[in-house]
DNA sequence: AAATCTCTCAACCGCCGCTGT
DNA sequence: GACAGCGGCGGTTGAGAGATT
């Protein structure tokens, strides 16, 4: 039985139809809309309540905004749902013309697998605890022994861009989790589509992960998101997180707020306008990812088959992996997985780097400080 | 050109909280 | 306080369009 077709107690079931719409349309107008138990009957129409409900502040609203969301309204809806959760009605409320329905299909379609893809935890809003783990071992491996590779602009740090690292590896993770693509995804309740996100991920071939390393260009927007996010997860300021989104779901005013240019952050999602420091960020990141040592420690990645557990959990033996990658490294190199591994979020190099960086802290209503507190 | 696969999003379902009796 | 009715919300489904083989 087809929806078009399903009929129930008499009520019609499935897609409207424009007779149907304009009758809904113009009950409304005439009588406005609420009790919607006796409005269909009133209306002539053989649907239950809840369906006009629906159709009337889904489609027909006069104040409905159609079309493809803008990048405003994305970093939006990551920030509010950062705070939020799921409470899509909530976001709907400061997204002008927008419906829960809308945001919580273009965040399930598109946001959630950006976000995955950029090895942060759509749900958490955090690194990926198995990226985050294969981050810590090429930073140690690669950066801690390999003045090189610094960025110039960061010389003398020993942690680089960390969430440049994220993208990649988050990227590898996918193309090494096709065997068994439950292995990422298991703990994060994701939507059908997500492990078929991974199963279309292409089969890694030496030579397309050759070009997947030679074409990998971090873009900006995406560092600049996963290191707020990273900032976020880390900062002191923000530990007390159910006292922050009580504060936000109090503030957030049910008349939307319109997103005015200044109270929104560049769109960073554009290629177009690269930064000298993105040229320079990406040229290092090239010249890293063309190393031979690069290429060594990844070939072991590649070779490693048990790199997730049942859990999902990352499972590869750290030492024989160093061991195997890194023998130009210096022992403190090798002993300072320890001390550098990412486990509970990012060294206390990361925390001064990122902490100091809210970069993409949006701002979503007038009396919130970075925090979400007033 | 046809078959198959993938993605999107409108619509449904079930649950929950609020309100009135 | 208990119950019923209703509206609202979030999760899920599946038709249909578009992309790929």
């Amino acid at each position: 039985m087809t929806k078009s077709s399903t009929e129930k107690n008499g009520l019609k079931k499935g897609p409207w139809t424009p007779e149907e719409d304009q009758k809904l349309i113009d009950y409304i107008q005439k009588h406005g809309h609420g009790k919607w138990r006796t409005l269909p009957k009133n209306a002539g129409l053989r649907r239950c309540g809840k369906s006009c409900r629906l159709r009337w502040a889904n489609y027909l609203r006069p104040d409905i905004k159609r079309g493809r969301f803008s990048f405003e309204e994305e970093e939006a809806i990551i920030q509010l749902h950062s705070v939020l959760g799921n409470k899509w009605s909530t976001i709907a409320a400061n997204l002008p013309g927008r419906t829960d329905n809308e945001i919580k299909n273009y965040w399930n379609t598109h946001i959630k697998k950006k976000l995955f893809k950029m090895g942060i935890d759509p749900v958490t809003h955090t690194p990926r605890l198995d990226v985050l783990q294969l981050a810590s071992i090429l930073n140690t491996s690669l950066f801690n022994s390999s003045p090189q590779f610094n960025y110039p602009f960061l010389s003398g740090r020993s942690m680089i861009n960390s969430s440049q690292l994220l993208s990649l590896l988050s990227t590898l993770l996918s193309c090494q989790s096709r065997n068994n693509p439950d292995n990422v995804l298991n703990h994060n309740n994701f939507h059908q589509n997500d492990n078929q996100l991974l199963q279309n991920q292409p089969q890694c071939t030496q030579m397309q992960l050759d070009d997947t390393l030679q074409t990998f260009q971090p873009n900006q927007r995406q560092v600049s998101l996963q290191e707020n996010l990273i900032a976020k997860s880390n900062n002191p300021l923000n530990v007390d997180h159910q006292l922050m989104k009580s504060k936000l779901e109090n503030q957030i005013s049910p008349v939307a707020t319109s997103f005015t240019h200044q109270n929104t952050l560049p769109n960073l999602w554009h290629y177009d306008n690269i930064s000298d420091l993105q040229i320079a960020q990406s040229s290092s990141t090239m010249q890293c990812f063309s190393s031979p040592k690069f290429n060594s420690i990844f070939n072991s990645l590649l070779e490693n088959q048990n790199l997730c557990n049942n859990e999902g959990m990352p499972n590869f033996n750290l030492s024989s992996l160093l061991s195997s990658t890194t023998s130009s490294s210096s022992p403190s190199t090798l002993n300072s997985s320890s001390s550098t591994t990412f486990v509970n979020g990012t060294t206390e190099d990361e925390r001064d780097t990122y902490g100091s960086r809210n970069m993409l802290m949006y701002n979503i209503s007038n009396g919130l400080n970075d925090s979400g507190l007033l």
